[in-house]
DNA sequence: TATGAATGAGGTTTCATTCAT
DNA sequence: TATGAATGAAACCTCATTCAT
């Protein structure tokens, strides 16, 4: 009876899994919205009613498969440690992006679930969601806090970068899913990182002067700089040619930082 | 007969505006698939016959929506100049994104149509959708290399400075329009650009070392650089080759850290 | 319009008429739970979304039936006036019975709908149901407490004497639609009356023994009668003569009322 | 082998009972149409296949528990000996009544199920159930028809005497097993039969004008009745021929009234 | 043109029953 | 025998769309 019992568990948990394993492939496919119970059975081979013994309903089998993926994301995120690190900061935060990265490159189903359909669903859903969301951003905004305490990151609305970080993140992640962005984790990230660094981590020390990106005049003074910047409110026409890199360049490794907005 | 055709034509572009409002509000309330034709039409206060004189479908509405509103969203954005500028680049980057944030602010729904359920509504859609933001990457794309040519931006894997830039303003807008981010363009442009601005445009002027953000050390080196500051606004045409290493590695002795968050 | 909103009305209504029709026949037919809406539309012959605009699933529709029935049901009985009838109160009683059994004759399959199948739907329903009968209950509860209190009905719990003649009436008109008793509403009633007069109006005056019928040997005496009343919970013997008069006549000279059923 | 056996065989019926026990409590509960096999055997504490090796379907589990209680209800009723009593006739119906009331009482969901679903369930069913009826019916008409020829009964059309008093009886217990009526058997026998009494015995010895019930006036006159009121226990085994209806009869406009009831 | 009743395809879900273990 | 997972027929209900008025 055990033994038997426990087969069956372990069957029954194979088969939830398996239909859980296509419906994520028909999701990801034609969208919730999209996708039939039917579509899913079949793919499964099944009968329908096989997949009601498994899921409340098709609302269910969704909410837990971005409930799995959720669980997952949130289980790549460490806090980081600032007090006694092992390890720089900035390298636990790359960690971090890095095994984002690498689970949603492994499962671009799932994250064309959570990304694509994962909205709209209906309130509780919608409520799910906006509390994973809530807590990312909680906890992406006192990391930030942090870090600007300590000075690695630099001032501004933290809403904002937040936003930005994740929205960007997002997106490219999508992006890369579909094989419209490098596809490898490790590119990906230290991609990510070039782009956070220079946006979310506090700037190079001083000294240099630094065009005011929110269009006021930076008050700061480097040789005499920003003198203008009430005019052009921007960026000057330079003209020189830096960036080698050609057409679609991934230039990694190109050590020629091409006219830092800011500069330093 | 004239006059009472233009009458009626005028009469006939009324009530499809009236019912698109309606549809909008609607569809950005409870989403394309949380929308019946029934809710459209109640909210115009006409009949359900009515609508299918004025949309093939309901999904032409919805497509007549988004439609537009991306046109408006193409109308903001000019090609950045770079040859005869009237103005920075940097500004006229800065204008765009900010009559991008002033169109979506202004138009909560529209937006929310657009980012929650313009996808995977259908395959025909989806490749509407794909051609919008294969145009918007690619003159996003564009610029960035005339950026990267002249200098203002930093290289890089450009699809993927795209992808976020394109991801974390999306994002923020949404985050706006819920009223979780300053809801105020000029305020939200500024703020973007500051991202912007140290993520995607070329950094500063070395001379100062920065940890790579790669994870791998480096001892940036430029030489001499903020010297144009006062033209280019603080940029610095860097040439200086900076990042020369290698592997996964973190920013291991990098002990300076940069200014503080605020910059000046 | 208004002419044209008035048919559509008048149109509407019709339908639904006919729906209802339709769905009674089937209903008693085949019975409730026997009956599919496709069953329901496919004799009213539309299309199965139509039985949907007019009833909000098929319980409605049932519900609709079973009410429309109890109200008129409920129409046919008026409250027996005894303080200054001008009928005596039995004719007032046996008009109210022949109403009933007139409508339920005339109505078979409303009368099936009712009894074969109005219980036991669900929680609600069954509430309903059970308000339509207590009320019934109340009413003749009521009626037959009036008739004690001035002798024309015998003496006993009254609670008894009605679920006796609620069920014997509810038997007998579905064996009479069902052919197995007579179908003519007068006759019915007339063969109901003489149950009922000699069950539940007051029985003769004494002056002869009756034998005791629950079974005890009866020790009442005749002439002599309602001596025990009080243990017996016999009825009084009251005198006044009431109705004298012709026709459908009552009890004309009937004035002596007699110890209850059991006597004494 | 045959011990072995045995213990099988009582093994299973137990087995049997215990289900049969679960599915009439739900059943009463839920009603036929509102139980799952599932609710049955899970109240039973067995898996579903189980159920299957006792019963053919969910039908025949219902089958068997209305059958088993008319069976038991059929052999509460013994046949009215009228040739050689060994106690009065009307003591013998009383005593029928009291062990039919008693038996339903002390089962009420027996009796729940019997009332509530009997009917509607299928053709085949209703087929069943009609079986027992008509056997029921013809049983007591056959009674009354005795009853009336030995002056026990008054006239009257059997069919109609005959459904009063089953739907009478029915709706009382129907009543007292939920508690709306007097749950004792023999507090309930006799008031029944106080309603029979009056209602289905012949009536005393006329001498009294009677209105008639029929609401047409009657100056019924019976000859000398109730004279042997003692041995009959009220009842006089008259022989005399009264009502000179035979079989089936619908006397309406006999003025002989046989015997009313309440007469005088 | 405007209306809104009618349509029916399509999806959801239940549950009685079967069957492999 | 007992089990309970699997089955799939059958019912329900919605709603986009059509069409007669």
């Amino acid at each position: 009876m055990t033994r038997r019992g426990a087969a069956r568990e372990a069957q029954k948990r194979r088969r939830r899994e398996h239909l859980l394993a296509c419906a994520r492939e028909v999701f990801a496919e034609r969208g919730y919205h999209g996708t039939s119970v039917d579509d899913i059975v079949r793919r499964a081979g099944v009968a329908r009613g096989t997949f009601y013994l498994y899921f409340a309903d098709r609302r269910a089998a969704f909410e837990a498969l971005v409930d799995d993926f959720f669980a997952r994301l949130t289980g790549c995120i460490r806090s980081i440690d600032v007090a006694h690190p092992t390890e720089p900061p900035v390298s636990q935060l790359r960690a971090n992006l890095q095994r984002v990265c690498a689970l949603a490159l492994s499962e671009p189903a799932s994250l064309q679930c959570v990304l694509r359909d994962a909205s709209g669903l209906d309130v509780e859903f919608d409520r799910k969601l906006a509390a994973f969301y809530r807590g990312l951003y909680r906890f992406l905004d006192e990391s930030l806090e942090v870090g600007q305490r300590i000075g690695l990151v630099r001032s501004g609305d933290r809403r904002v970068m937040v936003a930005l970080a994740v929205g960007g993140l997002k997106q490219i992640l999508a992006d890369a899913v579909r094989g419209e962005a490098p596809a490898d984790a490790d590119a990906l990230t230290d991609e990510i990182m070039r782009f956070l660094s220079a946006g979310l981590l506090a700037p190079p020390p001083p000294g240099v002067e630094r065009e005011r990106c929110d269009g006021s005049a930076a008050t700061t003074r480097s040789e005499g700089a920003a003198r203008h910047a009430k005019e052009t409110r921007g960026i000057a026409k330079s003209t020189g040619s830096r960036g080698s890199d050609p057409g679609e360049s991934r230039q990694p490794k190109n050590p020629r930082r091409a006219a830092g907005s800011g500069s330093s």
